[in-house]
DNA sequence: CTGAAAGCGCTTACAG
DNA sequence: CTGAAAGCGCTTACAG
């Protein structure tokens, strides 16, 4: 391999020099600065990075840790993310928490010896408050921490969210707008902030309507296709009477409509559904499905922008939202 | 940060020792191993990677390059590699190759500096031949390559893959065997040497059942939604009359099945579809999809099994074969 | 079996 | 504006 110090040699000056080139220090005379450029192309360097990490104390791995990489929502972040990061020649370290805190935890452990540059949290599950303080500890070390798919603002993390009370507003007002109602709702609820704000917002459309809030409508579910499959199937049983769902996910609103079609109702003569994400697949099922948009190209934007700041020693925005629409498609 | 040097301190030997006995080195006193071993845990000691990996020459970073991390094939690839890769202690550097050979030739030029150690290249896309002895290069300064979407194996990188043609001999045996000549075959064909593989197995099977290999009933398409929804439609307004379908992927199928629901065709009353790759939706989408399986788990396995070879001096082997089975589901 | 010393490849005060 | 020197935190021949 080759290194600072060959360049060194080839362009005629310390190592020291062209350290100083290479990370644009201004106080290089100009023609030192393109002899050392120059060499540095003839010879194709590459400053090695574990040693620029361990001498500066900053490596250039960003930690992006997802709920479950197999779930497009993160999956599809993830794609935006590494880009945005590989932009300004930021790796990628991706760690799948696989909904457990126990993986957090020990993730978070380990953190401080991975020479990073910074950790991306997404994940829609509750982090356990016991973690506030490593996490503090950790952005006294240096490193950026930012929360990607739930506001941790109020924790003292820097958060890029999409808004969810807005956007199931949106969806459930339309299921009402169009005589849909009775609405039921399936998603998370009690386990994940972000599911609440979801819940918020349906409660807010009937509330707008003058509908009253009926428990037998209401299914605290988790964010999977049996889930969606199951709710659905309950209530049908159950003989519980309604023509619209707003799912608190994709993957819950084709479960759902799977449930639906095995008994017979129609999607969207009989129920309308609206799903949540915009998963790349849910445009292709049939009915295709109605959603709420993501805008991960933003999210990915705004998180190389933190980290732009953060290099200049400036302050990074605690609170970054971005707006969802509504896509119609068949399903309602 | 606690360093090797607390450690030694407070176990009363010096840093030499530390390290062998943090890196299993036999020859330590066995009272002073304990010592050692006390000391670390007390301390919550983690060893610096930049310095281990600056130091020994070899990181614990294994960067896995992925055709596009937002399918199905490569998160749920990418979920079990990066818990088998933690299981040993090694971490993952994701990459999203987007399906671009530029973004593989930038990535590898720059692989030297990353102190990785080893590259899995997990993409079905045809590899550039001059890229062969980049690859080589990189294997000779010690990283452990592995190929885990296409087989390699002939130009000198170990390979873990599983079996294409003997899947879709399955696949379409069945579709010939339940009456449902003539068959479609929809897939990457030219672009793909996997793709290439599949499209055998149709062949063959058609060989074995003595009929024709019909030019209008194969369609050369990439692996996305649009793409099955196109070579459909196209058949079907060509008139051209087939029963059944054989998807290059469970994305294919579903715009395959997209397509023929749109044109009023039952599945599988008409036309029986089959997928492959069993993505995590299709048995949750209506009809739920008859595909081929896949073993991200097996896969993972190897993986790691070839990174403590390679630890321990060993030879890792050059082809290890997964088999697929048919999951029989609603759509043939 | 163990310690002192060198060194991996950088960056950064410190002088000048 | 620039070079010599120190040092980030480890591991590993080298002696003993």
């Amino acid at each position: 391999m080759t290194t600072v110090l060959d360049v060194a040699k080839r362009a005629g000056v310390s190592s020291a020099t062209v350290s100083r080139v290479l990370n644009g220090r201004e106080t290089v005379n100009s023609q030192a600065r393109e002899r050392v450029l120059a060499a540095a192309l003839e010879l194709g360097f590459q400053p090695n990075r574990m040693a620029q990490g361990l001498r500066s104390g900053r490596g250039r791995s960003v930690a992006l840790l997802v709920g479950d990489i197999e779930q497009n929502l993160y999956s599809a972040l993830t794609k935006h993310v590494q880009a945005a990061l590989g932009q300004i020649g930021l790796d990628v370290l991706l760690y799948n928490l696989n909904h457990s805190p126990d993986r957090l935890r020990s993730f978070l452990a380990l953190a401080p010896s991975l020479g990073l540059r910074g950790i991306c949290l997404a994940t829609t599950d509750r982090i356990p408050t016991e973690l506030d303080e490593t996490l503090m500890e950790l952005r006294r070390g240096g490193l950026t921490i930012l929360s990607l798919a739930q506001r941790l603002d109020e924790r003292g993390i820097p958060s890029i969210v999409h808004e969810e009370f807005a956007a199931s507003l949106l969806g459930v007002r339309r299921l009402l707008e169009t005589g849909r109602s009775p609405v039921l709702y399936v998603g998370r609820i009690n386990s994940s902030a972000l599911g609440a704000e979801r819940y918020r917002g349906y409660r807010a459309a009937l509330a707008e309507a003058d509908q009253p809030l009926r428990r037998e409508l209401v299914h605290d579910a988790v964010f999977s296709y049996s889930a969606g499959y199951d709710a659905i199937q309950r209530s049908l049983e159950a003989g519980t009477v309604f023509r619209g769902v707003q799912a608190g996910s994709d993957v819950i609103a084709l479960g759902a409509m799977a449930a639906l079609h095995d008994r017979g109702v129609r999607v969207p003569e009989d129920v309308a559904v609206i799903g949540f994400g915009n998963a790349d697949w849910t445009a292709h099922v049939r009915p295709a499905i109605t959603t709420l948009s993501v805008h991960h190209e933003a999210t990915a934007t705004a998180v190389r922008s933190a980290f732009e700041m953060a290099a200049a020693g400036a302050e990074v925005p605690m609170l970054v939202t971005i707006a969802r629409s509504l896509i119609v498609r068949q399903s309602a």
